[in-house]
DNA sequence: GTAATTATATCGGATGACCGATATATATAA
DNA sequence: TTATATATATCGGTCATCCGATATAATTAC
């Protein structure tokens, strides 16, 4: 329990899934992003493990060109994102103004 | 990681504080209310330190009237609530629909 | 008055999200 | 070619969330 009444932990993999589902984008680009959104930037020991969870899990395809590896949504990671905002949208509703 | 992609965990404190914050509750209603956002019910366990958390923040003022304990928020957890319904809004922009 | 039910509370332990430091590999600069 | 910067990845450890079991206290049923 932080200051602000919640830390948002367990939050980061629906919001990577959901950000890749936007736009494909390779891991700086989601960490960017984060930074935009959170005001503060996950350490690469965060973030890393969470796409590989997400693509272990089958939910992320990726294409590495160099040194950089552009992350686009599997089919399956299509439905299980539809899956967790549908969940998501249940618990917030009404949160959103 | 679980099957839904994330597991929501870390926002019971602000699911807990954005509910009171729209009727008065004691710790049974917080729990139906919650069963019916997330199909699952908190543990007792789960449920109780929570509060005891916000209270203990300054977040939740407290009446008891037997056995049942109603819950408001106080000055301090509007604020709060405030505080994290904007970062909550603008981690998760385009998430709802 | 005793038993059963309900609401609140605590405890120990497990899980896992997260961070900082560090490692590797590729690309760029000098 | 050597040095630096960038992107990705891993490891060890910490901390908070959460659960199941159990406890307490008040209410209701009998």
């Amino acid at each position: 329990m932080d200051e602000e009444c919640c830390d948002m932990r367990g939050m980061l993999g629906f919001l990577i899934l959901f950000l890749v589902s936007k736009k494909p984008m390779h891991g700086k680009e989601i960490a960017d992003e984060i930074i935009k959104r959170k005001g503060e930037k996950p350490s690469p020991g965060t973030l890393y493990p969470a796409i590989k969870n997400l693509r272990e899990a089958g939910f992320l395809d990726e294409v590495k060109e160099g040194k950089t590896i552009t992350y686009t949504l599997t089919p399956s990671g299509k439905k299980a994102l539809t899956v967790a905002k549908r969940k998501f949208c249940k618990i917030f509703l009404g949160v959103f103004p």
